[in-house]
RNA sequence: GCGGGUAUGGUGGAAUCGGCAGACACAACAGACUUAAAAUCUGUCGGGAUUCGUCCCGUGCCAGUUCAAGUCUGGCUACCCGCACCA
């Protein structure tokens, strides 16, 4: 019996507990039916979901609960990246265990999941917090080092003062701390590296392969990986018998160069200043510039600076000698960390020179214009012809860059080099809250990885977290004290942790066979599911998390282990939600809780309005009022079948579509229009919130025949009601489950196939046309559809309207287009 | 500076291949029902003019292509995002 109001709260329960027990959303390998792997970002178990995150379920979810109805094998699992920092933070707080606090929250957000019924199976979950787990992240570890892409080396580092511990490149967002925000500072410590640079071409040109990931995402890791061509030679110091390599992508302007120039921390400057009248004053300048933050350091607006260092190189074109200085604005991480100073086509030697009175020579003359340095405002960057270069002259600049660095290929002096602002992967952490490295140091042995059966090496649970500098692992004298493995000595063990986005760049992989406790995942399972269809999440991780998952793909596919060279093959990027013009958050007090939604609305509703406020890559406005249009829709929904079901259930078994009445056949022709408009726009689209409106058209037709009351006749009543819930079962699950149970009740509506669309219901003998005169819209009027063009136009240029409008003037062309408009244009 | 994106009623948005701009909602207003309110159902709803037939204007701005432009081309403006002294 259905109950005249729509009450979610009941229902919803009901249902949830239902597909829970009877694990309805469980899934195994069955090559009977096309695979369809569809996942959601794994969220930080921070204590509660947001409505960020219920925007992502919600699409996955939909997604998911679609494909499966359309015959495919779904997979949907759901986990959880629960390592890091605010677990650590609250123990240090309040002295709660990070284990303990992380596991109430994934509690906590687990229940909020199952409130929102989405079709998870549960059974694949990973924690990557658990042994479990960590133990593969750790033998992943070893795999890396086993392949020469685990180093450890020292090096100036970004390390953040608030959470005492090293960064990655990738974690400092405009100088700081991505999880903090404080200001990133560099020291120098010795840390261990993923070596990604290693697979930065195939990172980037592999990128090409991504056909269903958005542009913008692909542009970003484009500009990360930073690709440039250029040539590397050096300047000798005859002097000090050294060579200064540098590194350049403008070759053709080599013979413009006046000075060169080293940065701060080369290693060349010590000895290139030792026992010269500026020694002091140069140590001071390089001490200076080290001890600023990295944001001061290399903005674009800083005032380049810099120090002659009082020593000569050769111009190995010339045989010049040029003078050699450090300066602030060249990078030591770049390149050889050292460049040539050419001011007259550089805009930064041009400022540097300018200041420093150095000399500067025109070498490309760009054909429209004559440069002439006492009328040049700044450097000159395009192209022309190379001018003043000895042998080289006369030729147009980009030919002038092939064949000089032939020259210098031919010579021995130098070669053609690619070069990436990629650098490697800075992985350890000086926390407790992660991985433990699975490494040991031995006096005698060196650096020994911990053998594989040995894992997992286990974070000790008895520590002392107290804020402070130092990590609470290396405080845990139990844990650094144990036994080489090669020698059986006394050794220590590595007491940083990786960081947590190492156990978010596989978890994907680990879905596919959660519980393989031989082997990182089950190499059958993977291949069958690999690589995953459609990833949903946040635009935040379009570097940072996506990035490192496709580096750990390819490193896992030429190790043999999987057979996917990218993992994930559509990516959807959603918008955030925003309310009050800005995107919800604590400090600007615009916070609407999912819970609070739940309880006053149903799941249902949230996850109607979530998918029908906005399509999922836009940012989506929340707002109350149209939460509560959500909450009225789905309750005129449940009153228009209710007043049907009577007559559906009362239906003879086997009774079948009698002659339709003109309202039966208009209704039914929406029906099997919003068939085909939902199925493309779910399927093709993703746009949910269209796919939503017609449904809505839908029943309001179904309302605007409702007077006509028991005379419609029952099979199509039934074939109505029947769709209407299929259509809306992957947006409302529980609704349309309890009245699919109540109406149809047939199994669940869930395991239902999705409904069909048949052509011959939207055929329709007249269609309204336009007419136009001049392109403006003049008239309309009813056609046939099989009308041909002459007869569109005879009927057009019959019509009472058109004759008093183009009485007079002569008409000079009609275009007709078929079952649309007619244009006539007149004169 | 380089790269990417966005701009449509009071609001969120629709118009998928160049063919009726504003679907579907929200808000507002009106009517029905009600003692009343809520809920519900029905209707109006870009701006201006109107003899109520219609007519003119309108998709950030300026040009262009076309019978026809929110949609294509060129040039701007504003805002958002990413990278940025990468030689």
């Amino acid at each position: 019996m259905i109950g005249e109001r729509y009450i979610p709260r009941d229902i919803e329960t009901k249902w949830q507990k239902n597909w829970a027990e009877s694990n309805a959303f469980a899934t195994t390998v069955d090559r009977q039916r096309p695979e369809f792997y569809v996942l959601e970002m794994f969220p930080y178990p921070s204590g509660k979901l947001h409505m960020g995150h219920v925007r992502n379920y919600s699409i996955g979810d939909v997604i998911a609960r679609f494909k499966a109805m359309q015959g495919y094998n779904v997979l949907h699992p759901m986990g959880w990246d629960s390592f890091g920092m605010p677990a650590e933070n609250a123990a240090i707080k309040n002295g709660i265990h990070p284990a303990s606090w992380t596991l109430d929250n994934i509690a906590n957000m687990r229940r909020q999941q199952e409130e929102l019924g989405l079709s998870y199976d549960w059974d694949r979950e990973v924690t990557t917090c658990q042994p479990d787990y960590y133990r593969w992240t750790q033998w992943l570890f070893l795999l890396f080092y086993e392949k020469g892409l685990a180093y450890k080396k020292q090096a100036a580092v970004n390390w953040c003062n608030e959470c005492n511990t090293v960064l990655a490149n990738e974690q400092v967002i405009d100088g700081c701390c991505w999880r903090c925000d404080s200001t990133v500072v560099k020291k120098d410590l010795a840390q261990w590296f993923f070596k990604i640079t290693d697979y930065a071409d195939r990172l980037l040109n592999d990128l090409s392969e991504l056909k269903g990931w958005p542009d913008r995402v692909k542009t970003m890791q484009e500009n990360w990986i930073g690709r440039s061509e250029g040539a590397e030679f050096s300047f000798d110091v005859p002097e000090l018998n050294e060579k200064i390599p540098v590194y350049t992508t403008r070759h053709d302007t080599v013979f413009g160069v006046t000075y060169v120039v080293l940065a701060p921390e080369h290693p060349l400057v010590e000895k290139l200043i030792a026992g010269k009248p500026q020694e002091a004053q140069v140590r001071g300048f390089v001490d200076r510039i080290r001890n600023l933050s990295e944001i001061s350091r290399t903005s674009t607006d800083t005032e380049k600076e810099g120090m002659f260092t009082g020593a000569y190189a050769v111009h190995p074109f010339t045989g010049a000698k040029v003078p050699v200085w450090v300066a602030n604005y060249v990078l030591v991480e770049y390149g050889t960390g050292a460049v040539m100073g050419v001011p007259a086509h550089d805009e930064r030697d041009w400022l540097f020179a300018s200041k420093y009175s150095l000399e500067k020579r025109v070498v490309v003359q760009p054909a429209d214009q004559e440069l002439v340095l006492a009328e040049m405002a700044g450097a000159y960057d395009g192209s022309g012809v190379m001018v003043n270069s000895g042998e080289f002259s006369g030729l147009d600049n980009e030919e002038g860059k092939s064949r000089i660095a032939d020259w210098l290929e031919n010579k021995g002096i130098g070669k053609r080099r690619i070069n990436y602002r990629l650098r490697d992967w800075l992985i350890s952490r000086q926390r407790y809250w992660g991985a433990p490295i699975p490494i040991i140091y031995c006096d005698k042995c060196g650096v020994v990885p911990v053998p594989a059966e040995d894992l997992p090496i286990r974070l000790p649970e008895d520590v002392n977290f107290t804020a402070g500098s130092v990590s609470p692992l290396a405080q845990a004298e139990s844990f650094v004290k144990c036994r080489c493995p090669k020698c059986q000595g006394e050794a220590r063990r590595e007491t940083d942790t990786m960081d947590t986005f190492i156990c978010s760049s596989w978890y994907y992989f680990r879905y596919t066979s959660p519980h393989s406790d031989n082997a990182v995942f089950d190499q059958d399972k993977v291949n069958y599911w690999m690589p995953v269809d459609q990833y949903i999440g946040g635009i935040e991780h379009a570097i940072l998390h996506l990035l490192y998952s496709r580096f750990f793909t390819k490193v896992l596919k030429d190790a043999g282990l999987i057979n996917v060279n990218e993992p994930f093959k559509n990516l959807l990027t959603q918008g955030m939600v925003i309310k009050d013009g800005a995107k919800m958050s604590k400090s600007k007090g615009n916070v609407v809780s999912p819970e609070d939604i739940i309880a006053k609305y149903g799941a249902d509703t949230a996850r109607m309005f979530i998918l029908f406020a906005a399509p999922p890559e836009r940012d989506l406005d929340w707002s109350d009022q149209g939460v509560e249009g959500s909450y009225r829709f789905l309750s005129r929904m449940w009153r228009i079948v209710a007043q049907y079901a009577p007559a559906i259930k009362d239906m003879p078994a086997g009774q079948t579509l009698g002659e339709l009445s003109k309202e039966e056949k208009e209704l039914r022709r929406v029906l099997h229009y919003t068939i085909k408009k939902v199925t493309d726009d779910v399927s093709q689209r993703y746009n949910f919130n269209t796919a939503i409106s017609t449904i809505m058209e839908l029943v309001n037709a179904m309302y605007a025949v409702r007077e006509l009351g028991s005379s419609l006749q029952a099979p199509l009543l039934r074939e109505v009601v029947s769709a209407l819930l299929r259509l809306l079962a992957p947006f409302a699950p529980h609704v349309t489950e309890e009245l699919w149970s109540e109406v149809i009740g047939e199994g669940s509506v869930h395991k239902q196939s999705w409904p069909e669309f048949d052509a011959a219901a939207v055929q329709v003998d007249e269609v309204e046309v336009v007419l136009q005169i001049n392109g403006k819209v003049r008239d309309k009027v009813v056609m046939g559809v099989g009308l041909k063009p002459a007869e569109m136009e005879k009927t057009a240029l019959s019509q009472d309207k058109v004759r008093q409008l183009i009485d007079g003037k002569t008409v000079v062309k009609v275009i007709c287009v078929p079952q649309k408009l007619v244009n006539i244009v007149v004169k």
